[in-house]
DNA sequence: GTCTTGAGGCTAACAT
DNA sequence: ATGTTAGCATCAAGAC
């Protein structure tokens, strides 16, 4: 290969460390793209493919203005790609030769944070799945976006952990580099997921807390790659992530894949539209988190009879107070999505306008627990 | 309405 | 040797 400009090799360093994704390269105004990420993502997002050098030896490039970057990464987000956002990480005027640069985020289809990008009534789930030497597997599930964490053990044949995948409508999973290179390809066509690989299986010491109610050594092991490719991708912090829970697959009825389409429950069968669905029905919620629940309890129904009965006297309860039921609706209305909210200011990513809303929503947290 | 320009880094090519 | 300039993705603002 020919020697190289300084950028280019800035460049190059960087992108080796970033194989398995598009590297948006700040270069002032623009996000820049070179070599194969350009003249891939040029085709997937419509944009020119152009090049910059010499008369010789063009390298391949393409890019988007920093003002309307977002728009670009939801559709490489939405197509299942991951993304690196390299940022200029000193003042160009104050640097000599080429200003320094570094990768401040990953954004991957399991692991994204920003408002715009994510669905309000659905949950965005991180899967990880291990597969033990006895034949079983363990599955876990993170929301970044809401912290939720939750892991469950499956006896049973891939077809299972595919059903888990699919029930949850997982974006991404984590696995061990020998199970991708065995069911990638499955996962990858049959879920329309994203493939990650993490090797490291010790539970990272900061993330012991999350797992103190785990008994089985099988749940830590299988939540411990998940962490540690957070930890990984993410360089910020994780302090809102909740305790991992967990939960057995016999508390909810399975429904097997081809049943659970034509009960059209979440979405429609030929169109995928959500109008129409049972949820799309049923949906009078007045918040996202409200939302989610309920898009959860139709998708994995209880079968223990004790819990049923319950659930139902509280929607008989509310059914019976007209009042204090409308009361409640009111003072929801005033609740945004405090999970996510939450997230944001761990995160440190939450802005002026999500702060008042953070304010709103506690405000009416007293008077509604007294309801 | 349509056309032109500049936004900010970096570099190749041309000018002194 | 050092200095100046043209170009280069898209988008929004300004000119017409």
């Amino acid at each position: 290969m020919a020697k190289q400009t300084p950028m280019m090799q800035q460049y190059l360093e960087i992108k080796a460390q970033y194989e398995d994704a598009f590297l948006f390269f700040r270069l002032g105004d623009f996000y820049e793209l070179f070599f194969e990420d350009a003249k891939k993502a040029a085709h997937e997002l419509e944009i020119t493919l152009t090049s910059r050098g010499g008369t010789h030896d063009r390298i391949p490039m393409c890019g988007v203005p920093y003002h309307s970057v977002d728009q670009y990464i939801q559709q490489l987000i939405e197509k299942g790609y991951k993304i690196a956002i390299c940022e200029q990480v000193e003042d160009p005027k104050e640097a000599k030769g080429v200003v320094k640069r570094e990768v401040v985020k990953l954004i991957t289809p399991g692991t994204v944070m920003e408002a715009n990008l994510l669905n309000d009534k659905e949950n965005n789930y991180l899967a990880t799945v291990a597969d033990f030497e006895d034949g079983s597997f363990g599955f876990g599930r993170t929301d970044l976006s809401t912290g939720e964490s939750a892991v469950t053990l499956i006896e049973g044949d891939l077809n299972d952990v595919i059903y888990e995948l699919a029930s949850i409508s997982a974006k991404e999973v984590v696995v061990s580099e020998a199970f991708a290179s065995k069911y990638e390809d499955t996962l990858e066509q049959q879920l329309n997921l994203t493939v990650s690989v993490e090797e490291e299986r010790e539970l990272p010491e900061s993330m012991e807390g999350l797992c103190s109610e785990l008994e089985q050594s099988k749940l830590i092991e299988t939540m411990a790659p998940l962490f540690h490719y957070l930890i990984k991708t993410q360089k910020r912090s994780l302090d809102h992530l909740q305790k991992v829970t967990y939960y057995s697959r016999n508390e909810y009825l399975k429904i097997d894949y081809h049943s659970k389409r034509n009960l059209e429950l979440t979405e429609t069968i030929r169109e995928k539209k959500k109008q129409g669905s049972l949820y799309s029905i049923l949906d009078k919620t007045e918040t996202s988190m409200g939302a989610r629940l309920l898009k959860k309890w139709l998708e994995q129904p209880l079968v223990d009879r004790k819990k049923i009965t319950e659930r139902h006297s509280v929607v008989q309860s509310l059914l019976d107070n007209f009042f204090i039921r409308e009361e409640l609706k009111d003072k929801l209305k005033e609740v945004y999505d405090l999970e996510r909210l939450a997230g944001k200011v761990a995160y440190g990513n939450v802005n002026a306008r999500e702060l008042v809303m953070l304010r709103r929503s506690l405000h009416q947290a007293p008077s509604i627990r007294i309801m």
